[in-house]
DNA sequence: TCTGGGGTCCTAGGACCC
DNA sequence: TCTGGGGTCCTAGGACCC
């Protein structure tokens, strides 16, 4: 998933397979993810931000936006409170953090990513020239691998190249995507730091990488029955339910496609999305060998009352056998009870899912 | 060159309506 | 049988984030 700064010196990079990682370094030690744990430094890590700014907002597990407007009078120097801030997090917390810090979010966060660990950098906006431009386009946030080689196949290779770009001429070339990073390479933004608006989930999705090929229409249903249980889990305890289910396959020649289909009525059944699941998949698959199997659910409203239909069955008796299942695993874990068709099957009886949906931070690639 | 799993947003084409 | 212009909805795929 990702490398420690040990292992970097031994050029091992984030998402390499462990098998060449170990080929660079064989005295590798590898650690599986212990998200409970970084669920727990995370909220620390924010409580100690909060004592510095009424204004702060988590963006992802590990990074956050402060406000530091008007603290001035409190701070002579936002520098000299990084410096303060980062020292208590080391002591208290045991982890070191990079700050960045500017007149934007798009400028703090490239200022955040400078130079690791352990250090406070600024990218104030007449420093954009010195400290930003001189980066290749793809440190840009925003600029991924498709930008990335698009850009360069136009003879963009850094960040100051974009900026002093053609903004007309981006806008036929990248579409609004194109505006988009061209102003995040001047360092204009004007997004809020938001408080972390409890905001309206859009859908809610599991998806697995098989450790076999599926080459049969039962193992398959019998693995989007494991993945929708987390699905329809989590969207009841999330108190919604869905209009919309797809399908998403990756054949072993990594050939990916999807199929989706809006329901009339809006559902949190397991089996009633299982059931769509499993169509949907017919429709789709055509036999190829499959690797990797997803189930997602989105057009989400909430649970409280819904429409019934007058031409479909009735589900009612069937979410009283969720709600029923639902509170035996809630209370005795999730492998309480688990349907005997996984018996014997190979396929783990439920897949995917965060721990602990309630607290995770909902990450957005917008600012 | 495709690691894996969780998301969000955008775009393009087609069907359909008046 | 297709005209023209306005619109919405649905579907599939791609791009980005951590």
């Amino acid at each position: 998933m990702t490398k420690s700064i040990p292992a970097k010196k031994y050029n091992i990079q984030t998402g390499e397979t462990i098998y060449t990682a170990k080929a660079k370094c064989p005295e590798l030690i590898i650690v599986p993810p212990n998200y409970g744990l970084y669920m727990q430094c995370s909220r620390a890590f924010g409580d100690i931000l909060r004592e510095y700014s009424p204004l702060v907002e988590q963006y992802s597990i590990d990074e956050y936006f402060i406000d530091f407007t008007n603290m001035g009078r409190i701070y002579a120097d936002p520098v000299e409170a990084a410096y303060i801030i980062k020292e208590r997090i080391k002591e208290e917390l045991g982890f070191t953090v990079n700050i960045g810090i500017s007149t934007n979010k798009i400028l703090a966060k490239m200022a955040s990513e400078l130079k690791k660990p352990d250090k406070v950098h600024t990218i104030f906006p007449h420093e954009i020239a010195d400290k930003m431009w001189c980066l290749p386009i793809e440190e840009l946030f925003m600029v991924g691998r498709a930008t990335a080689k698009k850009l360069r196949s136009r003879a963009i290779n850094t960040i100051g190249d974009l900026a002093q770009a053609d903004l007309k001429m981006f806008k036929l070339f990248l579409k609004s995507h194109g505006v988009l990073v061209w102003n995040y390479a001047n360092g204009n933004d004007i997004s809020p730091v938001r408080e972390n608006r409890r905001t309206m989930i859009k859908g809610i999705g599991n998806s697995t990488t098989i450790s076999f090929d599926v080459e049969d229409k039962t193992t398959a249903h019998l693995v989007l029955l494991s993945l929708t249980e987390t699905v329809a889990s989590r969207l009841r305890q999330a108190e919604y339910c869905a209009c919309l289910v797809s399908v998403s396959i990756k054949t072993n020649e990594f050939y990916s496609c999807s199929h989706q289909r809006k329901l009339a009525s809006a559902k949190d059944c397991t089996n009633a999305i299982h059931e769509i699941a499993c169509e949907l998949f017919d429709e789709l698959w055509k036999g190829e060998p499959i690797r990797h199997l997803g189930v997602r659910v989105s057009e989400l409203c909430r649970n409280y009352f819904m429409q019934l239909s007058l031409f479909e069955r009735d589900y009612e008796k069937q979410r009283a056998v969720d709600r029923t299942v639902d509170s035996i695993r809630e209370r005795f874990g999730p492998d309480a009870v688990f349907r005997s068709s996984f018996l014997n099957s190979g396929v783990r009886f439920r897949s995917g899912g965060t721990i602990d949906d309630e607290e995770y931070p909902m990450m957005s690639s917008v600012l």
